[in-house]
DNA sequence: AAGTGGTCTAGACCACTGT
DNA sequence: CAGTGGTCTAGACCACTTT
């Protein structure tokens, strides 16, 4: 995977992920401090604090001075500015990722992935694809797509079992930009199903349009759990 | 040789910053390497990295071992959530906007906004505003407000009917950073009924910190109807 | 060879918290 | 009071790039 060793600080993060993973340590729960990590994997302290801090930067821990520092009570949390691959996002925050796919199939195009992908009168088909992202086992994204066979003419025969579709396109199509646009809406009932929804319950929508080589490659609407999930993000003027 | 209210390194990047905000060090221009900080501003070497490494973790900087600092190049797409003046934002898009103060008022601080604001101990009370924005006669937002009195002492006798908040914060406090949260909900009924939304309408919820001399300025919840109101944005890989 | 950023150490002082 | 995180220093070694 990787031949040169990851600097220190990243087995410390390493090593903290791992024992949240685990379940070792639950929300809440109290992390080790400075100077006992210190001393127990024999680093010094700025590399202790470095490791705490980057975590702590990233939403995994909280870290009060005074007190000590203990795992974040997980709010699933994306960044508006950055397109991530869910399952490395939920993997950041020291939880466990697994999606199922409920849909895979090749259908006629119908008006809305028609106009969002551009297609030419001559495509008729286009791959679609339903998947649920689990975080620890809660729904965390409903995952609707839409995919140009022409990007990926061999979407249908990816192991979705190993890899997201976000992996899967981003290793045949280089990524050259991204559009979306934010709702709130309450999903229609298959949706709020998947996502273990009651009525009336509301979800934060994201619709994506992705380009590779001058094309649309893809189209997705991720709908999330109006309750679990928030977008952040900041900037200094 | 630190009695300074902020820590040394932030003093570093804001040396930084204004130099390029000055237009003195232009994109792509050359920052001084870290050895260079060490000897013009008397800090050590971890000070100066430290400072550094958090511009460029933003975007503002671009490193490369063994070459160099550089000023990063802007971005050519605006970022999916800008803050904009919901005013001007109504107006460019060639309508009328009107707003309607419906809570002006100085109260005892609960811990949302304590919190939020990170205010002391003895700082007892917040300015609160509820106002109500018009996109031609239909409700767009709903701007919940908590100011900091520190950063703005005057805000209880401001002309809403003339200026908006947004546009007198910008006024009395340069705007440092802004940090926000995105959040699908069903708001409270007081709040449904000033957006003039239905029972179990969806809303798309806006959580704005704003940053201003160093201390938080301001804390808005801003609420909109989910079914007239996206966020649109999109950028270049 | 000289300069750069990336990392790491072993100390240090501080403000704050809990007991 | 002892413990915590936040910050800071003055060194150090490394891999890398440019001259």
């Amino acid at each position: 995977m990787n031949a040169a060793p990851q600097p220190l600080y990243e087995q410390v993060k390493a090593y903290v992920l791992s024992r949240i993973r685990s379940g070792e340590w639950a929300p809440g729960a109290r992390v080790p401090s400075e100077h006992e990590l210190t001393r127990e994997l024999q680093v010094s302290r700025m590399t202790a604090n470095r490791a705490l801090s980057e975590l702590m930067r990233v939403g995994v821990l909280s870290r009060v001075a005074g007190v000590g520092t203990f795992v974040a009570d997980f709010k699933a949390a994306g960044h508006p500015l950055q397109i991530r691959n869910i399952a490395e996002e939920i993997g950041s925050r020291g939880h466990v990722h697994r999606s199922e796919v409920v849909v895979l199939e090749r259908i006629e195009a119908t008006a809305g992935p028609r106009e969002r992908l551009a297609l030419r009168r001559e495509d008729r088909h286009v791959f679609h694809s339903v998947l649920v992202h689990y975080e620890a086992d809660k729904p965390l994204q409903v995952e609707d797509r839409y995919v140009n066979p022409r990007i990926a003419p061999d979407y249908l025969s990816v192991p979705f079992a190993r890899m997201t579709p976000y992996e899967y396109l981003m290793e045949v199509a280089p990524l050259q930009r991204v559009e979306h646009t934010v709702r709130a809406v309450v999903p229609e009932r298959a949706i709020a199903a998947l996502l273990e929804l009651g009525r009336d319950e509301p979800s934060l929508l994201i619709e994506r349009v992705t380009f590779s080589r001058g094309e649309r490659a893809s189209y997705a609407l991720l709908y999330h759990p109006g309750s679990r999930f928030e977008l952040k993000g900041g900037f200094d003027a």
